[in-house]
DNA sequence: CGGCCAATTGGCAGGCACTGACATAATTCT
DNA sequence: AGAATTATGTCAGTGCCTGCCAATTGGCCG
């Protein structure tokens, strides 16, 4: 049950008064893991404090969350699920490529709805630098992205017809695609400043450089 | 000191008896760790055994790897750090993609001497299978590459004559080339078996998919 | 309304990874 | 050979995480 909560959260919960609980629980250990984590980083805070600021026992902690890592990287998790979704919901007939493109623009622009339904905005940028500066956290969520590519690998090899496991062009081009956004987001968070619309900014300058980059001379 | 050990191990060793002795003990550390981990996995193995294994106390173990982690990851960091010694080794004129690709190629020819050096080539193919299946093993072993991509993405610009931080060129072109470079890896592991040889097979294979994937129609 | 069933939670004990501090043993240098 | 440096061992302690069982809570039906 944690698992199917934590790959995707669904977002038409069939649910009573007791699912509106535990929504209620997780929201307030994110946020008071997020805080703590942004106020004192990431290490020298204990699950035992994040508990606390929640009210809730450590062992209940864990039920909701597999790990202290898990929770530092809930809200790009639900960020990467909106990502999936939009690239499901984008017209069959796009090729691969600007299928992904037009799916990320479009997640930049529906995150902040996401996000701000949990928490500030801009505690969400702080852990965003946290992430990429915390070795730990940082491994925990290139794993995640790896397993974000292996979803829109499928995704895109059921849009053109083609099994995955004969064809490499779908995880090729995911794998392309995922590496150039990597370096994107993490030039935007060296940037120091900047919001979410920057990122949108960025991720179209960093894309339109794919092609040029992989040109034999770099000097024509 | 141990930091340059770790980030890449020295060939022309200006030691003495004591340096040999360490680097003995660092080898018998590496055989142990990887033959219990293959024997009864990785979190079934405690430190206290491969400590136990190699004849030392745990808290050497620590002295001479950070993590539990990194001493499953040691051969692949040294396959790394072949790679980017074979890639500072082509030729100037070369352009980027190229070099990469044929530093890659040539990286498959030599890590079988690196390995061997150290551990049974039959080890370290089992060793790479368990890092794939082992959440923790990922997660470290993606964070440790995209190290080296940062490492990779400088050489490339340092070859062009290009300022990194104002050309996105080279570190687009580095994540898209290490992004098929995982795939292609990780295609190789799950086919079970195959050696090095398959490897370099598959490597030019995925590698030669990367225009088309690109392309915008894939029926062409 | 009362009470049964199922799900959630808390508390406790314990294993394991990892670290700092200090004592001991081995090398190297002079 | 003795002094200085460096590697190793031992010990105690912290923090993450898990299994287990008891207690509480929410949902449902008679």
């Amino acid at each position: 049950m944690h698992a199917i909560e934590g790959a995707a959260a669904r977002s038409g919960a069939p649910s009573g008064l007791r699912e509106r609980k535990k929504r209620r629980t997780r929201d307030t250990l994110i946020r008071s893991a997020l805080e703590l984590f942004a106020r004192k980083g990431y290490e020298r805070t204990t699950v035992d404090e994040i508990a606390e600021a929640a009210e809730v026992s450590q062992r209940t902690f864990f039920r909701y969350f597999a790990n202290k890592e898990e929770v530092a990287l809930a809200m790009q998790t639900a960020v990467d699920d909106l990502f999936l979704a939009t690239l499901r919901s984008r017209p069959a007939a796009e090729a691969p490529l600007p299928a992904l493109r037009g799916a990320v623009l479009g997640t930049w622009d529906g995150a902040r709805a996401v996000i701000e339904a949990v928490v500030p905005l801009e505690l969400f940028l702080c852990t965003y630098r946290l992430i990429e500066s915390t070795p730990q956290l940082l491994a925990a969520r290139l794993r995640s992205l790896s397993e974000v590519e292996e979803l829109l690998a499928l995704e895109i090899a059921r849009r053109e017809g083609l099994d995955p496991r004969t064809d490499p062009r779908p995880h090729v081009l995911v794998a392309a695609f995922a590496g150039v956004m990597r370096v994107t987001t993490r030039a935007w968070g060296e940037r120091g400043e900047g919001g979410l619309d920057d990122l949108r900014e960025l991720t179209v300058a960093y894309l339109d450089q794919l092609g040029p980059a992989l040109a034999e001379n770099w000097r024509a």
